[in-house]
DNA sequence: ATGAAAGCGCTAACAA
DNA sequence: TTGTTAGCGCTTTCAT
């Protein structure tokens, strides 16, 4: 900027102005300092600018996991979009389930002065970030809660959607279901499995509900509805907690031309394509980011009221062709 | 860092060592410091690091269209993996098709020091980058060409895989193949057009080809597919130029149990589940983000030599259910 | 091993 | 309307 000043023959804060389009530069030494900025090849610095001013980085954090899955890549897309339209850059990272680097992570987007985060929780205790939040920070926790700090939160009724899955199962008339399960230590599969159990006590066929653990991809789930049918024993209905699991049992029931009933939580893209009928457990993941990042805009506005929590509902859907 | 200093009694630069973890500090005085560091509420700001120090922001900005889709949402997390091993951030913005956006979102990137971009080119014109590039900026393009600046670009073997799945549907006796069409202003399509074209020029089947343009998403191409086959000369294979396209044909096919050929561009999520066969022009997406990242922190490394044009091949495969 | 002074690039506050 | 001075939070350089 010193050298654009010289070069224009003006003060460094001449420089300043016109490159911060201020109105109040007369016409002919804004021009100067314009073809200043050009032959001297002059790039503004937003560090700079930001640190002294003491104004907004513009700049928001997003901790999520697994961009390439389609629910966090809606959601990341819904959360670029609502930061792009108040010029608000995004800065995403991923701590892969791991607590340490979730919070090596959340201190780094700290350390640059973001104006807010998103963070889907990748451990249980965030009690790290509650000094942040005192200070001020916002921070809105997403589709999983928080452990440590009172925040905003952003959930889905996991507990409310696995129960009534499991529920129209046994509804249709179905006293041997199985619930494929992947994770029991993430706090959305813990809380589909305990509404499915609920369900299954409630209707009094607390024995009628098996858990199969352990089920992490379509493939796997696949070998365990193979295996499920083929026991003394076979379910007549499954329980998929979560999509992936759901393909998996899809296929595998194809194949065999089994007529279980599915039921499975989590839409998915051309579920309606899929060779045989099946139901889901829906919900708007978009929805669950716009409430979330509108949270956060509100806090960075101003907004010191006490924290919310949201729980979003779900909706019970059949799939497949017909 | 002055308030700890004082509290510690000892120097700023002291607490700048401690902060930096520098070895060279008594034992004793680095204790009193973060204590008081604790006690203070004290923040590093790494903005201000980084804009005294000179060193690098370690971060690297992207901007890319759609982070929803599958396609744009799987390089997304490479490069953010990719980043994350090298403990840099990732800054993401989309500016959806929107040259004017693009423009404004790289400027602003660059504005905030990024140690290098990923560019999704959304503009035909990236006159306005090539200063940075020639200034030392790293940018690699990513899926689509540059225009007016030589820098590193990735690209897919568009052309190479359209003419080969034309090729193949001819080689199967098809002599009336429609072409399903999304918009011709972007790159990746006018390829894909280009080879499906060449491909039957080159069978002597120029007049065999017919094109149908403005086909956005899987109703409209259902809806072509459907008028199509009810035509005086309706065609007997299809060649769709992306997968939301091939989708939406496949769809409406096994609605009407037509049993026309049907390829198109791009694998997807689940094609194998489909309920008739078709094939695709599959690709490896992830390497394809793998190499424009590898080579965007080859020239972050210091990498000087003459920019590189990479493009990945694809493979013609069968899908669906059979 | 520790500290004092200067300054990264920029803007706030004030003065002319 | 334009310029001067101080200083954002930090690290460099150099002295002790």
């Amino acid at each position: 900027m010193n050298d654009v000043a010289g070069r224009a023959g003006v003060s460094l804060k001449t420089v300043s102005r016109v490159v911060n389009q201020e109105p109040s530069v007369a016409p002919e030494l804004a021009t100067r300092v314009r073809d200043a900025v050009k032959e001297l090849g002059y790039r503004h610095n937003r560090l700079a600018s930001s640190l002294r001013s003491g104004r907004s980085t513009a700049t928001i954090g997003l901790t999520i996991e697994e961009i390439a899955n389609p629910f966090y890549a809606s959601i990341t897309a819904v959360i670029a979009d609502y930061a792009a339209a108040r010029d608000t850059l995004l800065i995403t990272a991923s701590p892969e389930e791991n607590p340490n680097d979730e919070q090596r992570l959340l201190r780094d987007l700290c350390s640059r002065r973001v104006d807010g985060l998103v963070v889907v929780p990748a451990s249980r205790d965030h009690a790290f970030l509650r000094e942040e939040v005192e200070l001020g920070l916002p921070v809105v926790f997403l589709d999983r809660p928080a452990g440590g700090v009172e925040a905003d939160t952003v959930l889905l009724d996991n507990y409310g959607g696995a129960h009534r899955a499991v529920s129209d199962l046994i509804a249709r008339g179905h006293r041997d279901t199985a619930v494929l399960l992947d994770r029991t230590d993430v706090y959305t599969m813990r809380e589909r499995l305990r509404g499915a159990r609920q369900a299954a006590v409630e209707a009094g066929l607390g024995d009628g509900l098996s858990v199969r653990g352990g089920v992490r991809d379509p493939a796997t789930a696949a070998a365990a509805v193979a295996e499920l049918l083929e026991s003394p024993r076979p379910p007549t209905a499954f329980f998929a907690v979560n999509n992936r699991i759901t393909v998996g049992a899809v296929h595998q029931l194809w194949r065999m031309g089994n007529d279980a009933a599915l039921s499975g939580f989590d839409d998915f893209e051309l579920s309606n394509l899929m060779p045989r009928e099946f139901k889901v457990v829906a919900y708007d993941a978009r929805e669950l980011a716009r409430r979330a990042v509108e949270l956060l805009f509100d806090r960075i506005g101003g907004d010191r009221s006490a924290p919310h929590i949201i729980t979003l509902p779900t909706r019970l859907e059949r799939r497949g062709l017909r």
